[in-house]
RNA sequence: GCCUUGGUGGCGGAAUUGGUAGACGCGCUGGAUUCAAAAUCCAGUUCUUUCGGGAGUGUGGGUUCGAUUCCCACCCAAGGUACCA
């Protein structure tokens, strides 16, 4: 009987979905595990070899908890809202909903292929409306909560009117608006119910705000951060602007320090944690605000001339002890992590978009100012980041008073200062920091040192831990921390700064100019944005002629003939239906409304026309499959006080900063309204590597019609071009008939052979269509099996490690598999197809027991680390043994399979059978690992001199310390002998080694 | 630049409370079986050598009887991030 894996896999994957071997309960005597792998977006091109991994691993890990006797949760489903679904439907007319659904459909068919242990009972499907209903649930949630800083969690807003009626909103410490005026209570009830909604706007974790954003006038969308690449966008590579837009956002900067200190909590790979840390960008330092000086007249103006004529000197003026007393009109709040330098400071920068430019700037100034600012204005974000090193910048004439020193302080602007961090100003020290030091060089403006002991005539000098403050007043002598606190004490005292956090995480944007995304759950009374209720959600995506913005470039629901909401009806109706009169903030134009009885107007509003963003659907999905099915709650309060969070959660590194970080901001939330019980969504978590393709090459020679072999192309003037991998062999050879017909524009090219073999070039790249070097797991599976695929994919190398494919080495695993169905046949009887136990009765030797309990041993640990490669390895080394000790005893080969079957469960499963059960495998218990069996009456120690082995001895395992020595030495002495020269000492190491010492 | 991870045969990679470096697999070499091939099985395979040995885990130092493993300095590669004040 040989090894048919094509039989053995359908029949098993047939037996697991009919019995729903997988399908987990609620609840369970057993200790609760979940896995999860992040789910895929369902791309037409389907899987490749490198998508697996991530499954392989989990389902392994889920498996091997199965018969640890866990209850384990492991689900799978579909993030199926997504750009390229939306790009095809534009091209074609195709609905997206027709492609998502045929691409879901052929992932379906690869993943079952491949045996997982899924339970598909719980499939989401992020597009689908019966789960977006509750995207757009939390939406609502997010809108009807505010931040409170005291307590440092979310709160219902209702509770913040309460407030407000009651208080106003000066002892109100919220995450909000920058622009929010201070009122009474008795204020606050004199505001129209308008003003209230739009003062409530600025306090909501989700709110409405003039933003500007990444505008890509090609994919007619924003995009964010980190959906840009060098500038350009990541889908596409089309340049993206900075436009102002009126735009839904995501107060995300609220949870800034609790999204940093639960880095702390859980079990995440360094460099993840490391990258959301550097995200967020917290820095500590102090805010400190500058007055600027009044009197911009003549007298002003002169003094700036002064500045400009007398460059790198100390300027001395006079009589601006008069304008101290004047009452500044502007100030500037800068954010400074060095507050200890202050005495530094000789000059400060504003960035070019900088509010305060245009009305501190001197008349004579002005012209030169307004150039810079428009010339900067015109440069692209891409070309002011990658032009780093020239200094450009411009003085404004202004000048702003130390906070301490009283002195004038010239206030220039600068593009090497950003509008978007901090306050879009600094407090230059040119004596500590680099780029205020090549700026006051390249002014001319001068560099006084506040450092003790340092030479800064070449460079800045930045080193926190060296710092002593010399030459400043009061920080006199003092280290960085000392001098730092001392200073914003000092600040804080005179009114002039205080003690800040700064950080660098901007709150996201939750817009999106597209049609295949999730409808926002609001329309506008007004202008306002209003909710829809929970009982009449989902609020589906309406059918559109076209997927593409407007002609009046409204986004694509723009389009949309039913896209107005009915509040008496609670239904979307007919745009046809809105009241053309309404002042609702966007454009509506209808003909024939008037033909319309005024009647129809009443309650109907526009719907928004925006969409959410991709990582809306992904941000909760791991806790609805602890319910899938729940129609009146995201989930049930039973269902996730069980399964709680994600015990151990697998996927690429390149979601760090978005998903990752996104998802842990919601769980926030929802732990703040009560709604999820951690705070943390997932405990552990494990990034796969990529697997990278080895991508072919053939050399064209520039020029003419040949085509060289890789060893002729020295010295040639060749250009490689990438051919499809499938067309080449183990060897490298090409078949050059098949490129021919595979290339047609190769067709009467000239292959210029070696030794009558087209040899192809080599490279690794990331495995993509483009480069035709993509591995199909369906091929693999045909020729080897999806047991095979598994464990190869196992054996390439580290789980985190990225590593190229080869498909030439499934040779070895695959053996493997058949040795291991060879071990089995003794008990394969042909005509019951059940193996039958009467033809064995030895015990297992001692040497079967030991080769398994080394296993099981090895095993365990690997699994534990997730080294799964080393265990494949194992298993190999195991059968190989137990094939040399003849060894067809059921009890060893029973708990071999129970090892095997987390990462070859089809096999397992019919050799399970073949033993003689029913029952399927997966629930049977982990073999218990027992010392005794590997324990050994001698050793062999490696006797050593200097390092090296000189011999080595076989001794009882009991012998004591000083027994070893004189056995040792006594047989040291007989080596010297026969060597001829003296003995040298022996010292034996408690429980370790042998060592002789000369 | 900064942060992170890593650097071991022809290749993927094993091995860390410091203890025989190169497990396991691929590839390669030789052999068995076969009319032959595939498949299978056995043996060999870090380099070098005058067959005694010598060298060897990115480079240079250090600690130690002993270092792939620990310490210091440097080089290289990959990933992340970047005028972040």
């Amino acid at each position: 009987m040989n090894y048919n894996f094509q039989e053995i896999e359908a029949k098993w994957q047939a037996y697991w979905a009919k019995n729903q071997t997988f399908q987990a309960q609620n609840s369970s005597d057993k200790p609760k595990y979940y896995v999860l792998s992040m789910f895929p977006y369902p791309s037409g091109a389907g899987l490749h070899v490198g998508h697996p991994l991530g499954y392989i691993a989990g389902d392994i890990y889920a498996r091997y908890k199965r018969h640890k006797g866990f209850n384990v949760l492991h689900p799978m489903g579909y993030d199926s809202f997504g750009l390229p679904a939306e790009q095809y439907a534009i091209q074609t007319g195709q609905h997206p909903a027709i492609t998502t659904e045929t691409n879901i459909n052929r992932y379906r068919e690869q993943l079952d292929q491949l045996g997982f242990s899924f339970d598909w009972s719980r499939e989401v499907r992020t597009s689908d409306p019966e789960y977006y209903k509750w995207t757009q649930w939390i939406f609502i949630q997010l809108f009807s909560a505010w931040y409170d800083n005291k307590e440092t969690k979310a709160k219902p807003i209702d509770a913040l009117v309460h407030l407000f009626e009651k208080e106003g909103n000066s002892n109100v410490d919220a995450s909000c608006d920058e622009d929010v005026p201070s009122f009474d209570s008795s204020e606050w009830a004199s505001f129209s119910k308008k003003e209230q909604q739009e003062i409530l706007l600025k306090y909501r974790l989700t709110y409405l705000a003039d933003t500007e954003v990444n505008w890509c006038p090609a994919l007619g969308t924003v995009l964010a951060n980190d959906e840009i690449v060098n500038g350009v966008s990541e889908r596409g590579g089309h340049p993206v602007i900075r436009k102002k837009m009126t735009q839904w956002s995501m107060r995300i900067t609220a949870y800034a320090q609790r999204l940093l200190d639960g880095l702390d909590t859980v079990d995440w790979p360094q460099p993840l944690k490391d990258s959301q840390t550097n995200w967020i960008g917290r820095s500590e330092g102090a805010s400190v605000t500058f007055d600027v000086l009044s009197g911009s007249g003549t007298e002003r103006s002169r003094s700036a001339e002064e500045e400009m004529l007398n460059v790198g000197q100390e300027v001395q003026h006079d009589g601006h002890s008069e304008l101290d007393s004047e009452s500044s009109p502007f100030q500037i709040e800068v954010f400074t992590t060095r507050p200890d330098t202050i005495f530094g400071v000789s000059f400060m920068t504003l960035a070019p978009e900088h509010e305060l430019v245009a009305k501190i700037t001197t008349p004579e100034q002005q012209a030169e100012v307004t150039a810079y600012v428009e010339a900067t204005a015109k440069r692209s974000e891409r070309d002011r980041m990658a032009d780093v090193k020239t200094i450009s910048g411009v003085f404004t004439g202004a000048y702003a008073e130390h906070p301490f020193t009283k002195e004038p302080v010239p206030i220039w602007i600068g593009d090497y200062v950003l509008a978007s961090y901090g306050t879009g100003a600094v407090m230059a020290v040119p004596c500590g920091d680099q780029r205020d030091f090549d700026f006051a060089k390249h002014y001319g403006i001068s560099i006084p040192n506040i450092f003790e002991g340092v030479d800064i005539s070449e460079e800045a000098f930045a080193d926190k831990a060296k710092t002593i403050i010399g030459n400043s007043d009061f920080l006199n002598g003092l280290s960085y921390k000392e001098a730092t606190s001392k200073a914003i004490a000092e600040l804080e005292r005179i009114g002039h700064g205080k003690g800040k956090i700064n950080y660098r995480l901007r709150d996201a944007v939750f817009s999106r100019q597209r049609y295949w995304g999730e409808p926002f759950p609001v329309y506008y009374v007004d202008g306002m944005p209003q909710m829809i209720e929970l009982e009449h959600l989902p609020l589906t995506l309406p059918e559109v002629e076209k997927y593409l913005p407007t002609e009046t470039g409204e986004p694509p629901l723009g389009n949309a003939t039913d896209w107005a909401w009915d509040t008496k009806n609670h239904k979307v109706v007919s745009n046809k239906m809105l009241n053309p009169r309404l002042n609702v903030g966007q454009e509506v134009q209808h003909d024939g409304h008037s033909e319309l009885d005024s009647e129809s107007y009443e309650g109907v509003y526009p719907l928004e026309l925006n969409t959410m963003p991709g990582w809306a659907g992904s941000s909760q999905y791991f806790n609805r499959y602890m319910d899938p099915a729940n129609t009146q709650a995201i989930y049930s309060e039973d269902a996730i006080g069980y399964w709680k969070d994600v015990d151990l959660y697998i996927g690429g590194s390149e979601h760090a900063t978005g998903h990752l970080l996104y998802s842990r901001f919601w769980q926030k939330f929802l732990f703040d309204m009560g709604i999820a019980p951690t705070s943390e969504f997932a405990k552990k978590l494990i990034n796969q590597g990529m697997i990278t393709g080895t991508s072919a090459f053939v050399y064209k020679e520039m020029d003419s019609n040949k085509v060289f072999s890789k060893g002729l192309i020295a010295g040639k003037n060749v250009i490689p071009i990438h051919a499809d991998v499938s067309l080449v062999n183990a060897s490298d050879e090409l078949d050059v008939d098949a490129f021919k017909v595979w290339q047609p524009d190769y067709k009467d090219a000239e292959f210029i052979l070696e030794d009558g073999k087209y040899i192809v070039g080599r490279e690794v790249e990331k495995m993509s269509k483009s480069k035709y070097n993509v591995v199909n797991p369906d091929a693999i599976c045909d020729e080897y099996g999806a047991d095979s695929l598994r464990l190869y994919e196992m054996f390439l190398g580290p789980l985190e490690q990225s590593k190229p494919w080869n498909t030439a080495g499934i040779t070895g695993v695959h053996s493997f598999l058949k040795k291991l169905w060879k071990l089995y046949m003794p008990f394969f009887n042909e005509s019951s197809r059940q193996g039958s136990l009467s033809e064995v009765e030895a015990n297992p030797t001692p040497e079967n027991l030991k080769t398994l309990h080394k296993t099981i041993k090895k095993v365990e640990e690997d699994i534990e680390n997730f080294s799964f490669n080393t265990s494949v390895s194992t298993f190999m080394i195991c059968v190989n043994e137990l094939t040399a000790q003849k060894c067809a005893h059921p009890a060893i080969l029973k708990e071999l399979l129970i090892l095997v079957s987390p990462y070859a469960p089809h096999i397992a499963e019919e050799l399970w059978q073949v033993l003689g059960h029913t029952e399927s495998i997966a629930e049977a218990p982990f073999p218990k690992f027992e010392e005794q069996y590997l324990v050994e009456s001698t050793k062999e120690y490696p006797i050593s001199f200097n390092g090296k082995l000189r011999f080595k001895l076989e001794l009882p395992l009991d012998m004591g310390k000083d027994e070893i020595e004189a056995t040792v030495m006594a047989h040291e002495k007989t080596q010297a002998q026969l060597q001829g020269r003296q003995p040298k000492k022996v010292i034996v190491v408690p429980g370790k080694i042998v060592n002789i010492v000369g």
